[in-house]
DNA sequence: CTTGACTCTCGAGTCGCTGGAGACTTTACC
DNA sequence: GGTAAAGTCTCCAGCGACTCGAGAGTCAAG
């Protein structure tokens, strides 16, 4: 019989850690002074204990080593279990290793520039949407403007607050700024408009954008002069990311360019993008 | 301006957890109405929590967030923090692959037995200590169970409660029964005795037994009939763990075999090991 | 004006422990 | 046998990064 200060020793375990598995009713000293409350522990409790240091180990939580150990549970559910384990695991080292390629370009790029001023590229996921908006082709980027200005004093006072964002979707598969294919509108509700004709005669339809699983975003503030900037820096993150970019983008205009405020703008620019392959874990 | 579910909705984060944000400081509303406590956010907020996000993404803390967006840390500590946790980032990929493979060897394991009765290996270090001990090179080892039997009569009444355990050596590098090289004795304090002559005439001393860093070890119950069983385990499980042995093994006899109590037997079998090389980290 | 959808604060719970306070017990030594 | 040191007990708080629920208040649409 050993004290708990021995059996912690011998077991190498924390003597916290044997008082805490005490009281959690996973793993009990053989025999308590009923007088002085002190915990005797027995070496052949050590196989026990063992058995919850390797189990807990493999990532199960005390409740499932608690489980698996009382016997009120079978081979096959231990099983399940380890599966179930092995299956995060494998998910998780490979974030893991994301996260460490990310690490290593965050360091690159703070020790190239000496400062930390990485543009923040976040992952979503957007729901399907509704979508009443107008596609053409028109010869420069900036021949967008007078329809956005349009669009903008003309839908928000006939619809109200229900029009959801303003947004520009970029058909062009090359980031050229002539020539360019846009689809520019506003999310809206299903049914709530199927479509618009606008002073100019332009036409608007709604069509139903599909959702879209993985969107790589990132947040431009302002005119859009940089906006190169922000395309450039996405592809680098999703070169480091291993992911590719898998169709259309889109501009959310989430402050829109109301004429006299165009600094205050802020757009949300997304890229549906497909992750390469995982990559192989050794042996 | 947004209500803090439509900037929830924006942003992909949790409500709670924006209120969360606000509550430590971290990022707090651009303006909140001090009538109703509502929390109003702007779209140019968005950036901050992007960051946030990513800085978190990375392994910071939110408070080493904190402190490196507010701008009181230079770039240099977050150098310092990124590789900090690079470095750790690092070790925990390689564990997790270790427990990763754990977790497949386990399962295989319950696959082929049906059920799961694991040995259970525990790793730990040993720290260095004396051992009043006689080594010898005996025909087979049942040899040793007289030798084993004097000293356990002999010694602890001799010198009481202060003796450590029993515990024998194994010099064989190998695993022969026959021809054994074993050193037997007791732990002790150090300087407690120098050497012992028993009645039989065999005489042990005192050296001193360095620290071991990383002994694989294994609890043996009863009787040695199976103790071939549980170096064969060992040995399996330094095969999947990546460890290879380094050195004489031990057993220590926790519950040590008095005459007519041998099936009450423990016996913890320690093996000094060291670790293969990593494995390096795919790209 | 009502209804239903939001939002607020505050407190508790999560997991697997660790650490401390304050009270007892045991052990070692004289 | 006395005393001091070391060990042990219980109970409570705290960690980090939230999540959840209760109960109350607020806002927007019809």
């Amino acid at each position: 019989m050993f004290k708990i200060g021995d059996f912690s020793k011998i077991s190498q375990t924390p003597i916290s850690q044997l008082r805490y598995y005490d009281e959690i009713g996973l793993f009990k000293p053989e025999e308590v002074d009923p007088f002085t409350g002190y915990r005797y522990y027995s070496a052949t409790q050590l196989p026990r204990l063992n058995r919850i240091l390797v189990l807990r180990e493999l990532g199960l939580s005390l409740e499932q080593v608690s489980q698996s150990l009382d016997e009120n549970i079978s081979a096959e559910e231990v099983r399940g279990m380890l599966r179930l384990r092995k299956a995060t695991l494998e998910q998780s080292v490979q974030e893991e290793l994301g996260r460490l390629r990310a690490v290593e370009a965050r360091l690159r790029l703070i020790e190239s520039e000496g400062a930390d001023r990485s543009p923040e590229v976040v992952m979503k996921s957007i729901p399907r949407q509704a979508f009443l908006s107008l596609r053409q082709i028109l010869p420069h980027m900036t021949d967008a403007f007078p329809v956005v200005q349009e669009m903008l004093t003309v839908l928000p006072e006939r619809y109200g607050p229900k029009l959801g964002y303003l947004t520009v979707i970029l058909h062009n598969p090359d980031f050229d700024f002539q020539n360019v294919d846009l689809e520019i509108g506003f999310m809206v509700e299903p049914d709530m408009v199927d479509s618009v004709r606008l002073p100019s005669d332009r036409v608007l339809a709604t069509r139903e954008l599909p959702a879209e699983e993985s969107m790589a975003t990132v947040i431009r503030l302002g005119r859009p002069e940089n906006s190169c900037a922000s395309y450039f820096d996405l592809g680098g993150w999703l070169d480091t990311h291993r992911y590719r970019f898998a169709g259309a983008g889109r501009e959310v205009f989430l402050q829109p360019p109301f004429p006299g405020e165009e600094d205050e703008m802020v757009v949300e620019i997304q890229f549906p993008v497909t992750r390469d392959a995982a990559i192989p874990l050794p042996s």
